[in-house]
DNA sequence: AAAAACTATTGACATTTGTCAATAAATGGA
DNA sequence: TCCATTTATTGACAAATGTCAATAGTTTTT
C-alpha cells in the first residue's frame, strides 16, 4: 500500500526505516474511481496528496464554462490545492481522477509536524518545492515564446510518460490551444 | 542603506535588532547603472538578491535573437536565478537594471547558514517561496485563459505599481504578445 | 448488444495576432 | 543643443488560431 511512496521517498532523501513507520501513521489511503473528485470547487483543502496510482488533473471552470487546466498529477507527484491550504480560503478548481487512482492524504497540521521533526523530510519539501518552481517558469517560458504547435511537441517532451494516457482535448487545455488546432496539428505533424 | 530592507524584513516576520545586524553583516551592496547586467548568461549565479530601489527584468534570449521577459523586480523584491543557484550549472538568461537600482547581495552559502540559525528568517523565506508559486501558477491561468487584450489588463491589474516605469515594448514580451498588437490594444481601450 | 457519453476529425469561415516597413515621438548622452 | 538611440504608432497584409457545425469513431454504461 505503501510501497510506492516508501520508494518514492527512499530516491529523494535520507529517510530511516522508523521515519517511514512513523510519516505513515499520518496518512490516509484515498481510492478514486475515474471522474471522482478529490477536491471541489468551494471546498476547502486542508492536506498534501501523494499519487500512489493513477493520473488526477486539477482544473479552473472559467466565467464562461470552459475548463482550464493547471496540473496533471501522475503516480508519484503530489496535488492539492497550495492557495486554498495556506490561506484557509475556499477552493477556486476541481481535482478529478482522469484514471482510477490511489492517493495518500497527509493532513497539513500532521504534515508539518512531521516536516519539524524529521529534517530530512523537510529538506525533501524544500526541494521538490524548488523544483515545482522550475518548473512553474519553464511552463511560463513556453507559453509566451512558442507557437501552437511547438508548445505541443514541448507538451510531448516534458511529459512523455503520462501523454498517451491523456485526451487530447485535455492536453490542449492544458497548453492553452483549442482541441480542433491541436488535432490539425497531430495530423500535420504525422503526415511529415 | 538598509532601511528599505530592515521595513521589509519587519513587515513580513518576528526579527529583533539583533537579526538585523547579523543578517546585514552578510550582506553586500551593489548599485547598478541603468542598462547594467546584474547577471549574464554564461555566468553560475551564487547568490540572493533584494532590490532595495529601482527596476530590473530577467530575460532569455531564444534562438531567433528575440527577448523574452521572465521577471520585473522592483523595491522589495527578490531577484536571480534560482535554476542556476540550485544546480551550479551555467545561467540562460540575463538580468539587467531597467532603471537605475540597488541591490542587496547575499552569498548563497551565506544564506542558508542565517536561514539555519534564525528561525524567523526561514520561516519567511518559505513563506515568500509559497507566495512566488501562487503568483506563476496566477500567470500561467492568465497564460492559457486570456486573450491579448485581457492578458494586458490583467498586467496591469497585478503590476500596478510598475507598469507606467516599463517600456510598452518589455510588457508585450513579459506576456507574451508582440509589440505592435499590444500599441493597438492600447489605441483601443483609451478609445472606448 | 444497444444506447449514451465522450473523444477526435474535418471543413468553412471569422477573428485574432503577427510581420514587415515606414514614420514619428520621446529620451538620453556627448 | 544636437545626434543617436530607444520607444511607440500605424498601415497593409499574411499567418496562426479559434469558432461553429457536422460527422465519425471510441469507450463506457446499462
Amino acid at each position: 500500500m505503501f510501497d510506492n511512496f516508501r520508494k518514492y521517498l527512499s530516491d529523494k532523501g535520507e529517510f530511516s526505516i522508523s521515519d517511514f513507520d512513523y510519516i505513515e501513521s499520518f496518512a490516509s489511503i484515498k481510492k478514486l474511481r475515474k471522474k471522482q473528485y478529490l477536491l471541489q470547487e468551494g471546498d476547502v483543502w486542508k492536506h498534501l496528496a501523494f499519487v500512489s496510482t493513477g493520473l488526477l488533473r486539477s482544473y479552473y471552470v472559467d466565467t464562461k464554462g470552459y475548463e482550464h487546466i493547471m496540473q496533471f498529477a501522475s503516480e508519484n507527484h503530489w496535488t492539492g490545492d497550495r492557495e486554498s491550504l495556506i490561506t484557509g480560503i475556499t477552493s477556486k478548481f476541481n481535482i478529478e481522477a482522469i484514471e482510477a487512482s490511489e492517493v495518500i492524504l497527509f493532513k497539513n497540521v500532521d504534515f508539518i509536524k512531521l516536516r519539524n521533526e524529521i529534517p530530512a523530510l523537510n529538506d525533501f519539501v524544500s526541494r521538490i518545492t524548488n523544483k515545482n518552481v522550475l518548473a512553474l517558469e519553464e511552463r511560463i517560458y513556453a507559453n509566451i515564446t512558442l507557437s501552437a504547435e511547438e508548445k505541443y511537441l514541448n507538451f510531448l517532451k516534458q511529459h512523455p510518460h503520462i501523454s498517451n494516457r491523456i485526451p487530447q482535448h485535455m492536453i490542449a487545455s492544458y497548453i492553452g490551444i483549442s482541441p480542433e488546432t491541436l488535432s490539425r496539428i497531430r495530423s500535420n505533424t504525422t503526415k511529415k
